[in-house]
DNA sequence: AATGAATGAGGCTTCATTCAT
DNA sequence: GATGAATGAAGCCTCATTCAT
């Protein structure tokens, strides 16, 4: 499943050591410039190699991208896991939960905007690959979900669930997305609580 | 504030042909490979004409993204607003809205995604355009969520508006953006129903 | 069979005419440094015109090569044709071929010594259709040696007739490739007169 | 004469055995895929030895083509020698040279293939020694024809001696480079013994 | 107004060769 | 002596744009 991406370089340190100049060189100017925009030579150069060495590492630029997503993705995923990794009870499971994943979006502001952006180009193995990260992410958050269900601290139906889980997924993207407009209304922690109190309580209307 | 797009051609008739040619076949394209992958000799023959008679009406390729980011949004706003231009009162006037909008973004996926995915592309100065039908949009959807709080059917404090808006709009975007997941598991009215539920009531957790 | 070469300009004429220019200038060039050492932009260059125009009328470098061969062939073939279109009768019929395919070599040098050095260079399929022409061109000699014994003029079993031909033509590639051999020893008609006294009476030896 | 290619390496040993390594790799590729299309990585790693290795042996890539050629008409030229040293007299010395020839040819085709379509690519000097071996082969022949005329076996004039040595080298050439019709027609043997009447008797036409 | 041939800057990638270890 | 990572010149090709007809 995992596409590993061959390099001409044998050791294995050595690849780690470049491929992690090189994403993050590679992210700097995707982020400048998109990543269509950006040539070979730029990323090799802001890598701080040559290009010879770029292409000792990568067998084609589509290749830096899979890179560049895999490892936004790996971070991401980790910085949830670990802020996850906690012995919070009832209802603050889940408000812990958005918080520290709205937290790591914005942490990650740039980052997340480019993968989402560029993922497209991907070529069809590799998307895969990533649409298949974005799961296991939704994953993590449903679990979260049905454990507090669990606990009856809220009820949600099945079908919601997976639903519920996509919002607040899409709500962190929407904090990079859309930031032009709602970081000019709210601050990180007001709309996490706003976003909280609306997830659990919806828009209150009358009772029918 | 409208970035009019210079024409050699002078008859406006002419012009509003060509273009929505030009727009409908690029669009087919960028649907098909994203707009960089799409070729400006390609574009041309999809619309029917030679490359020539393209840039009679173009100044340059980021001038079709142009016209097409506007088209699209142009059609998801008219469409829009032909269904919100209903006497619905009460709570119905949002549920419907909410109904209304998702419908339109589904008829207009394709279309939809390929906006949001290549818009970035433009040149600052149409982006900022591009970006204020996004506000207008936006702005659409609050004014419904106002109506509906001032006739006391839903309870939303003011800062909760902008937010609430946002997110039905963004709830829009997922149907087309995460459809590979979100598609396979709900039908559009059986997404439609939950999201307005969720919008209304919340997880609905025990009180506190 | 014959693979036509795809050009993206429509008009045929100038098919032909940027092609010939194109032929002419790739064939100096790959005269002077063979077909791996000399550049696409060198034949443009050479051509009369830009690197631009050129990929307008192939689609590959080893197109160029491709017409080159084809162009060559055709000439080789057409110049001998013209040659062997004569009412000579008996013997002097297959001398005057023998002579008439020397000279036709003989004039075309460096373009036949190109063709064969480079033509393995080909893709698989143009290769194959190249070959084809040098069957041809082994066929035409096979008849004349026919028609020279069904005069009865000469005396040669079925298996010779296909071996002549081949020694035939190899002689007279062998004028271009050896010529720093035996331009140095013969005269191309010295070398035509030895070479057909040898085909006819061999060395002559004593009977057994 | 013998441009004999400096090395880093002192012990001639290790040169003579890492080169025989080199050039037997290289000759698989350039069988395969041709000199140009061969790169020295791939050399490299057919030999069994490091990029870094290669170039302890050789200055650079066209040494590596000199060394090929060099070695295989080293072994054309070792086995023929072998081959002629008996004690035929007559017109069997001739028969028997003839076959020998094409014997070895027949034995080494991929090599003597190569060796004629790459040597081209050689730098100027280097070519000069290679061809000075062909005209050492050629020498070889015209010596055994000189003979059998000497004795009286065969009547051929001083001209036709080194025309009728040229003719049986390029005839051996002929079996490899032409194969693909030739050796869809003859057996090795008939071939040779084809030629070889051919070679004494000529076509035997009617006397003038 | 329409056409499409011409242009050339610039993108991606390869590969012979070097050199520090 | 052996290794293989690093280098960058140079090659092939694309494509947005122009302009003569």
């Amino acid at each position: 499943m995992k596409k590993s991406v061959p390099s001409l370089v044998k050791d294995p340190e050595l690849i780690k050591k470049r491929r992690e100049q090189m994403v993050k060189g590679a992210v700097r100017l995707f982020i400048e410039k998109g990543f269509h925009r950006t040539t070979t030579r730029e990323i090799a150069k802001e890598s701080g190699f040559s290009i010879g060495t770029l292409y000792e590492y990568i067998r084609s630029k589509e290749d830096i991208l899979y890179l560049v997503c895999d490892a936004i993705y790996e971070e991401v995923r980790d910085r949830l896991a670990y802020h996850l990794d906690t012995d919070n009870k009832g209802i603050d499971r889940l408000k812990k939960a958005v918080a520290a994943y709205f937290q790591v979006i914005h942490d990650m502001q740039d980052e997340v905007l480019v993968m989402y952006q560029e993922a497209k180009s991907l070529p069809k193995e590799a998307l895969s690959y990533v649409l298949q990260k974005e799961v296991e992410m939704t994953e993590m958050i449903e679990q979260v979900i049905r454990e507090c269900a669990k606990e009856g601290v809220i009820h949600v139906h099945d079908a919601q669930v997976k639903l519920v889980a996509h919002n607040i997924l899409v709500q962190g993207h929407m904090w990079t997305f859309r930031r032009w407009q709602i970081q000019k209304h709210f601050s990180l922690e007001d709309y996490t609580n706003l976003q909280i109190e609306q997830l659990l309580q919806g828009v209150n209307h009358r009772l029918m």
